[in-house]
DNA sequence: CTGCTAATTGAGAATCATTCTCATCAAAGG
DNA sequence: CCTTTGATGAGAATGATTCTCAATTAGCAG
């Protein structure tokens, strides 16, 4: 059993709910999933593993994943909300272009220091951080300068 | 005429777009709020200075707004996207209770030069920065504490 | 193992923010 | 005034997410 099935059993039996099948198999495909997901994929990549899942269950189980600390929301823009697993990932930074949509991430373990230190002053509990800069790649930047 | 006004100008301009009416209501209304908004809110505002603008053209006139670097958008976690201005308003970062929805705002200059520097190793062009932090407050922390 | 109870689930309907459609309107230049 | 073309209003369509509710399962007691 990975580390990451205790963690998310220790915070069901806490709330006093129950590490049943379908939450295991989601759980599982997530830490499987190396790349940021949205509801969607994920329901598609657990109904790879069983048929007998739900969307609706896949939808009800991300917040719980959020709450447990295992997940946490990603990139935004798009339509439909994107996730990517933080258990044992280093924070990181997220750059995205505007132009072609890449997503570049760079670490970010300084600016979070710095914000456990203010979090420490305002008595604030920090659960997640998300640093999002928008603009533009230097590839869109190179084609932009070319077309003029 | 105010300085986002020429600066929404500017940028209708370029873009070989008309600086009209309801554009304009749309604008000045933006920048006569003080306050996180979403387009539902916005639309309110801007019936009220007149009945002839249309939910559809707030909506079309926000990414606008966005892309002229007048606005962008800020805390996510509700259904609707939010917003505020930034012209004119030195960057922040929020803090947002997971327990009572409460936000807070603090400085983040120090941490958007950090980025700038970065920004210039990597030749992106930012437009936009956002950073946001999700936990618990003070006054949530202590209702969990005293409650147990 | 068997039955009991409450939580969980699957399937699909409902919601609702946002986008799209298209007939009408208005800006800008002549 | 015209004319051309983009902009607009009203409401329909879309689509991600949430909700409903009957059927199922986990966890527990006997
Ligand atoms: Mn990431
Ligand atoms: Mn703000
Ligand atoms: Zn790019
Ligand atoms: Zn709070």
């Amino acid at each position: 059993m990975q580390n990451h099935e205790h963690m998310f059993e220790a915070f069901l039996v806490k709330k006093e709910l129950k590490f049943t099948l379908p939450r295991k198999l989601i759980l599982s495909t997530v830490f499987a999933l190396h790349e940021h997901f949205d509801a969607e994929q994920l329901y598609d990549e657990v109904r790879k593993a069983s048929r007998n899942v739900s969307r609706a269950t896949v939808y009800r189980t991300i917040p719980l994943l959020v709450e447990a600390g295992l997940i946490q929301k990603s990139v935004r823009s798009e339509a439909r909300d994107t996730y990517e697993h933080i258990y044992g990932h280093p924070r990181h930074a997220h750059w995205v272009c505007r132009e072609c949509g890449g997503v570049l991430e760079t670490d970010m373990q300084e600016i979070c220091k710095q914000l456990q230190k203010r979090a420490a002053v305002q008595n604030f509990e920090i659960a997640e951080i998300s640093l999002e800069i928008k603009g533009l790649c230097w590839k869109c930047r190179n084609n932009a300068t070319e077309s003029q």
